[in-house]
DNA sequence: GTCGTTCTGTTATAATATAACTCGCTTGGC
DNA sequence: GCCAAGCGAGTTATATTATAACAGAACGAC
């Protein structure tokens, strides 16, 4: 069983350090939005989030949870999620790593796994002579649990 | 060299013979959509290629060619591009095959190039006991011509 | 013919994302 | 103290991407 709690502690733990280390500003707003998308391992559109920031009074338009996205995706808290035009905390915050996503298309859930260098898109782009600076894993279909549902 | 003009014909060969194979209608909106992607190796937006139908008077508005990409990415004519929210024609078209993106951030050229079974995505994903039904692999870099100009 | 199906046309709207400008705050120089 | 620079947040407006919902034409099945 996966011990959620300590698992957000860890990752808001790293996300202050981190931050405090790098000279980062980790505000009210931009951690709110980190602690919102670290409820559940899942991915959450923009607007999602920035409905919860509302009933929170902490800012109602689009670019304010847009901007906080921003930041903490440069700063390796968070994954955007191509597939799903939604955000996910990060799972593997400080360890330097390419995530690979397992998105359930049931319950929307989203399992992160470290990914070892040197897979197809390398050998591929090495063939090519292309340049790559950042790549897209993600696999769509249905997890352990939803698999037995059925 | 690329021989861009047989590529266009025997795209175009393999999708008038899918179809009829299939019992597929490939209209005029659906090959006219297929032409414009065809163009070159480059994804296009929904919109770009609206733009391009309007001016040749073949329907002027949005639906229309969503749905025709709708039913050239079932018929495995054409593929979605996530990263860019944009649609390139299939340059493998007939060999049953998980493509991966290479797509040049400069110039939005897109090489597909053919994945081997078996990868990081496959592996974790059996790991996890979860059942891939789509992938997505996209990287995004400098192609070699970009990486020359450069 | 007329019914069901498929494709197209059209209007309207939803969902996602950004531009551009304002303000308040901090911080450091002077 | 005062000012300027920088940064973050607030706000308005708008751009971009995508779909819902319904109306009409075309076609073959019966
Ligand atoms: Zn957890
Ligand atoms: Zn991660
Ligand atoms: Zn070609
Ligand atoms: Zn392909």
């Amino acid at each position: 069983m996966h011990d959620h709690a300590s698992c957000i502690r860890a990752a808001l733990a790293h996300a202050e350090s981190h931050c405090a280390r790098e000279g980062l500003q980790l505000t009210p707003v931009r951690l709110r939005v980190l602690e919102i998308l670290l409820e559940g391992h899942r991915a959450l559109g923009a607007y999602e989030i920035l409905d919860r920031l509302r009933d929170e009074g902490l800012g109602g338009q689009p670019p304010v949870v847009y901007r906080a996205l921003d930041f903490l995706l440069r700063a390796g808290l968070v994954h955007r999620i191509e597939t799903l035009n939604a955000f996910a905390a990060c799972a593997h915050a400080g360890k330097g790593h390419v995530p690979v996503f397992l998105i359930c298309r049931q319950c929307r859930h989203v399992i992160e796994t470290p990914a070892p260098a040197g897979g197809q898109l390398e050998r591929a782009a090495e063939g090519a002579g292309f340049a790559i600076e950042t790549t897209v894993r993600e696999a769509e279909g249905l997890c352990a649990d939803c698999r037995i549902a059925a």
